[in-house]
DNA sequence: TATGAATGAGTCTTCATTCAT
DNA sequence: AATGAATGAAGACTCATTCAT
């Protein structure tokens, strides 16, 4: 039985995350992580070989306990407004919190890989994200909800200026004030006289 | 006379530029540059102590060749549209080359900077746009060539979605029409039926 | 009842000595044998506490199935040049499968040991063999079947060339003809006229 | 100039010759010698990046500044026999200082090359030594000097011997009188009634 | 006997940085 | 200004070895 190991896998993982968070992918060494997981060099390669490999990791985990679709498709009978708040509120409240995100790590690993051919974690992220706001927006407009608009140039300007918030916000001490006026903005493009 | 120092610290800037492009901030090392420039470890610390060093200069360069505030002030007459179209434009061509620009270096690079208070040069230089917008956005407003908008909310969009596109499309191999479209859907808030 | 434990030291070794073949000694370490041998790290070390005392123990195996000596005290009645053919029939095959052999492992092994006094299972093996060989020689010199040589000097070029084939034949290409020729030539001083 | 970084390379090789001949190959680190030659970890990582780069080197100077084959142009109307001696006198040296010499760190240097092809700096060396041995022979067969013999089943039963004592003489405590015996031995096989 | 997690020492390797020339 | 040899610290990684289970 590897109970125990597993365990040091979750708490390796759980300390690593907060070193990410807080310093980015590549300033934090396989030491680093020993250190704070409290663990000897050679027992933290017992189990990983890389800082890359913790993340990697930690990143898959996060990603499968989301899953972004599904909450759509158990509301087929909800009206498109709602399911939008609610989809706005989740995304405000992840521009919000930004310094403890791990988005800065994130860009630091990703665009440390050999992205070719683009099939890593986070483009599969970024591919779900697209689909779920095409199939709202399209649910939105045969409703009536929503107005006609460009419906992928309407995708486009809400995940870009949502990661923009995310990645940017942790270069520039940006007024707190900025996700709820972009939320709004994007309400008012699909929801005329909101 | 120190013109030829001047020279080499140039060609020192130029042959960093190209290494921080291609690889980021970090992953740059003062041996990197050595080689790059041609010079031996000891003639590149005449100029400078660090890549920060580098990098700092470097971008400050930069920065004081841009000026977007000062396009705006000479051309008071001109149609808010005329210069919206400019402005875009320009925001568009910088979206479009993602690949080849800095914004990896750079992220890198003020992340790891203590960046309490905030007054570095990219907050600066964000700043400035902020101010740039909303002088163009009041002007079309007044003009009534504009629409009536949120005006921070418009310039938060605008900002943070090219931003985004910058930074998030060197992560995940994004389609090229993007930055056109965001282009559009940001000039169709500002006018109504363009 | 040390039946399993028996037959797990065996299986080790086998495991080992194929290892050590491929490798030589030192490049081999105790993780390597665990793996190989399918067995885990204290799994290994209930045995064995070095990869010298597994290397130890599985030549010494190997020294006492061998034993050339007895081969010839049960003959005394066959010719000198019987005797002769087959001895150098074998020394001629193990040149030949030079590679599949521990020979570069034996060297390296008793190469890092502490020679000193010289009484390691290898010296042992070499003084048997120059036993056998002086038994023999004076057997056929006193039958007439050998020519007058200077015995020790016959010896010794039969043992190092033997072992000069098998060592040096490992870090250079040689010719296939070499072993037959050795023998050959070796035939050719102690029965003139072969 | 770089006079001052050859020096230290020349020293770097005088330390590592000696560890090598005392050690084997293998079981020097960068680190022996570091310490051996007085220089910072840095400092060695300077001028070479392994220990077979220095091995190799090392050898390299070695092999060039012999040259078997020249001693035996410049003589063409000595006597066989007088060339003989001396060849077989240098190999006899060799074969006594067994102790000193970088056989084992040869042997496992080059037991830990690929030697596909076999185009390494001992394969040269052996093949050299061949073809000396066969003109010599040659020569002393032309001039009825030496006796009729299977050129190169000599040339074999020379050359393998030769490095068997060199390289099975680390291992086991071999007798003093060895090399001479067999360098009297050999010399028999080729002139009769020596 | 056997497991496999954990330790800790040792080596490799890379850099920023200094300094005599 | 510039060279390049040298330093020393830091991090990566690998193993022999131990120990609770």
């Amino acid at each position: 039985m590897n109970k125990r190991g597993q365990e040091t896998r979750e708490h390796i993982k759980k300390c690593a995350a907060d070193l990410f968070a807080r310093k980015g992918f590549k300033q934090v060494t396989m030491k680093d992580i020993c250190v704070a997981a409290g663990l000897s060099r050679g027992g933290l390669y017992c189990h990983y070989n890389s800082t890359g490999q913790i993340f990697q990791e930690m990143i898959n985990d996060m990603m499968s306990s989301q899953d972004m679709e599904s909450d759509l498709k158990i509301r087929q009978n909800q009206s498109a407004a709602a399911i939008l708040n609610e989809l706005l509120d989740r995304y405000q409240n992840e521009m919000e919190d930004t310094g403890a995100s791990l988005s800065l790590a994130i860009y630091e690993f990703f665009s440390s890989q050999d992205m070719a051919g683009g099939n890593h974690a986070l483009y599969e992220q970024y591919l779900i994200s697209v689909n779920t706001w095409r199939k709202l927006i399209q649910y939105g407009m045969e409703r009536k909800e929503f107005c006609q608009v460009d419906i992928d140039a309407v995708i486009d300007l809400i995940i870009f200026s949502y990661q923009g918030v995310r990645m940017y916000g942790r270069l520039v001490p940006v007024d707190k004030e900025i996700p709820s006026r972009i939320i709004r903005q994007i309400k008012s493009i699909l929801i005329r006289g909101d």
